[in-house]
DNA sequence: AGGGGACACTGAACCGGTTCAGGTTTTCCC
DNA sequence: GGGAAAACCTGAACCGGTTCAGTGTCCCCT
C-alpha cells in the first residue's frame, strides 16, 4: 500500500510518465493498447492520481464551494436549504466536483471573509450564492476576485444576464396563492413574509399586493425573520390590533406558518374555520402539522439540480446564462379547507 | 489582480522563496524584522497561499470528509445530522479545516467507494463517520485505506480504544426515558427502535428491556426505518393486534413519534391520555406537535463538536481516545403529561 | 586572536501530476 | 522505393508551495 505515482506506473510499464498520464485523461497520444495497458494497471494497483497535484498543475480545485448563512437556531430545521444541498451533490457528484460546505451565522463579514479565502488560496473553482439581496454586494465582491459563481434566486434581468443565476417568478407564486385564497372567499389577508433585504421577499410582496388589488382584497404586510417565534409574534400582532381581522396569513416560510399555528391555538382562534393558512414552502412540518397547512410546494431539489448544473457549465465552458425554475404548485391542504 | 505567488513576493521583497515561506508560517529561521515585512505585504495584497500548491508539498489536503448516508426523503427533515454538521463545522474551521460532503442514499457500496476515492486521490486527511453498524465493515475499510477517522456513537470499548470515537451511554438514556414512564403510572409500554443493524439501536432496545424489567414492566418491541409513515404503521399495528394496548410508545426518532403521533389522532386514540409518547431525539417538530411530545434532547451541536475535535487531534497528535458524551436530558411536554 | 555556536538567509530538490516541443516509428500514397 | 504525413512516445519544464543542506555573519567566550 506504498503511495503510488504516475513515475511509478510508469517505471512498470517501461514507458514515460507523460504516456501515462495521456492514457489517463482520455487525451490522444497514446496507442489503445498502451491506454489499455495503463488503465488495467491503474486498477489492479486501486490507484488514484493525488488530487492536490492534479489540481496544482491544472490551476483547478476540483470543488465548488457553498456557504451556508443561517441562524444557528434554524439550521436543521429547514428544510427547504437541505433539499436544496442534497440537489446540489447530486449533480456536482456526477460532474466529478466535491462539495465544499461552510456553515457561518447570518453574518455578511464572515460570508464575504470565506470567499476571499477561497479565491486567494484557488480552494473552489466557483461558488453558488443564495438569498439574492437588495443591493447584494456578492456578486460585485465574487467579480472583483475572479471567482466564478451562481446565483440561486436571481432577479429577473434582460438579456443577457450579467452572471448566471436561477430566476423563479414570484409574482406568479403569489398570484397562485392569492386566487386560491380569493376563492376560499377571502377578503382581507396578512401576509408575514420574511426580511424585505431579500430580493425574492420583496418581489414576493409586490406580487401579492398586486394580485390582492386587482381582486379588490385588503392586505396587511408584516415583515418577519423566518424563525418560528416571529411567526407566533406576528399573529398575536395582527389579531389583536385589527378590529376587523384578516381571514388568512400567508407565512413567508414554514417555520413562521407553525409559529402562526401555534398562536392561533394559544389564542383559541380555530384554523381554518376563523383564519386561513398557507406557507410558501412546503416541508414534512406542514404535512405533519394540524390542521396540516396548505404550502406552496417549490421542488428545492430541482432547484437545486438546476443551480449546480448552470456553475458547472459555467466552468467548464464559461458560458453566463439564467436558467428560469419550473412553477410551483400549491398543495392545498387542512388549513384553508374550509 | 495578477496571482502573486510566493516568488514573486520574494523577489518584490529581495529576498528567497525559502525566507518568505518561513515567514508566513511562523518558522524559525527569519528575523522578526524580516517576517514583519513580508506579513505586511501578504497583508497588503490580500494574498493567500495557493492550497493546491500547499496541500502537494505538506501532502495534507487541509479537508475533513464527511458521507452523509440517507434516504432522499428523509433529508433535510431530519434535523440530527444537520446539527451535528454544524456543530462539526465549528470547529473545523477554527482548525482551519474545510468540511467536504459527500451525499448519497442509503447504498453502502456508495459510501464505501467515496473512502475510496478520497483516500486515493488523498482529497480529505479524515473522515467523520456516522451511524456505527453491527459488524460495521468501515473501520476495517478504513484502517486499510491508512485513512484516520473518528466514529460518531462508538460502542463503549475496553481501553486503550481501536480507534478513536465518541460513545453515548444509550442505557443511561433508556433508564430514563423508562423511569419517566414508570412514574406516570405506564406499566406496558411499546418501543419503536430503528433498524437494529445500527449499534446504538441494538443497545437502547437492551437498555429499555432490562430497565422495564427491573419494575417488572412490559415492553413491546417494534423495529423499524426512522419513517414517519413506520411510525405511523407501528402504531396502527400495534394498537390493533393486542387485546391488552400498551399505554406508552417511544420512538426511535422525532419523524416516527410524529408519525405515530398522526396515526394515534386518526384512530381517534387520545394523547396522552390513552397513549403517551416519547421521542428519542428533541427537534421543533417535537415542540410544534399537538400535544408538543416529551423527548430526549441529546444536544447534536455539542456532539458534533466533540467528534471534529477528537479529529482534529488525530491529525494532529495522532492520538486515538474515545471521548464519551454529555448526558441526555429528557424534555418533558404534553405528550406524556398525563 | 581564534574557535565555536547561534542566527539569518539561500539555492536547489521535492511533492505528483500536466503539457509542450521535439524525436522516432509507422503508415500511406504516388 | 521514397517522401510526407500521421501516430506514438519521451524528456524536460512547469504549477506554487515546503524543506533540507549549506553558506556567510555576527557575537561570545577563553
Amino acid at each position: 500500500m506504498a503511495k503510488e505515482t504516475i513515475a511509478g506506473l510508469a517505471k512498470r510499464l517501461g514507458i514515460s510518465k507523460a504516456s501515462v498520464s495521456y492514457a489517463l485523461n482520455g487525451q490522444p497520444g497514446v496507442s489503445e493498447v498502451t491506454r489499455r495497458r495503463v488503465l488495467d494497471l491503474a486498477e489492479e494497483l486501486d490507484w488514484y492520481p493525488s488530487a492536490s497535484a492534479r489540481a496544482l498543475s491544472r490551476s483547478r480545485a476540483g470543488a465548488v464551494g457553498v456557504v451556508l448563512s443561517a441562524d444557528p437556531l434554524l439550521i436543521g430545521t429547514e428544510p427547504y436549504s437541505m433539499a436544496l444541498l442534497a440537489g446540489i451533490e447530486t449533480v456536482l457528484a456526477e460532474g466529478d466536483m466535491a462539495l465544499m460546505l461552510r456553515m457561518v451565522g447570518r453574518d455578511p463579514a464572515q460570508e464575504r471573509a470565506t470567499y476571499e479565502r477561497w479565491a486567494g488560496e484557488r480552494k473552489v473553482d466557483g461558488v453558488l450564492v443564495f438569498d439574492h439581496l437588495l443591493d447584494d454586494p456578492r456578486p460585485a465582491l465574487l467579480d472583483r476576485l475572479g471567482m466564478p459563481f451562481v446565483l440561486h434566486g436571481a432577479p429577473e434581468t434582460g438579456v443577457p444576464p450579467a452572471f448566471s443565476g436561477t430566476t423563479t417568478d414570484h409574482a406568479a407564486d403569489a398570484a397562485t396563492i392569492v386566487e386560491h385564497l380569493h376563492d376560499a372567499g377571502h377578503r382581507r389577508i396578512a401576509h408575514v413574509s420574511g426580511p424585505h433585504r431579500f430580493v425574492h421577499e420583496e418581489e414576493r410582496v409586490r406580487g401579492v399586493r398586486e394580485r390582492a388589488a386587482a381582486h379588490g382584497m385588503v392586505v396587511v404586510q408584516y415583515e418577519a425573520d423566518y424563525a418560528l417565534l416571529a411567526g407566533h409574534d406576528a399573529v398575536m400582532t395582527l389579531l389583536r390590533a385589527r378590529e376587523e381581522p384578516v381571514t388568512a396569513v400567508v407565512f413567508g416560510n414554514d417555520l413562521m406558518a407553525m409559529g402562526g399555528l401555534l398562536a392561533l391555538r394559544g389564542l383559541g382562534v380555530r384554523c381554518p374555520d376563523d383564519v386561513a393558512i398557507v406557507s410558501w414552502d412546503d416541508s414534512l412540518h406542514c404535512r405533519l402539522a394540524s390542521p396540516s397547512v396548505t404550502a406552496l410546494s417549490r421542488n428545492p431539489g430541482t432547484q437545486g439540480r438546476v443551480a449546480a448544473g448552470l456553475l458547472l457549465a459555467l466552468l467548464d465552458t464559461g458560458l453566463v446564462q439564467a436558467e428560469s425554475m419550473p412553477h410551483s404548485e400549491l398543495v392545498v391542504r387542512s388549513s384553508t379547507a374550509g
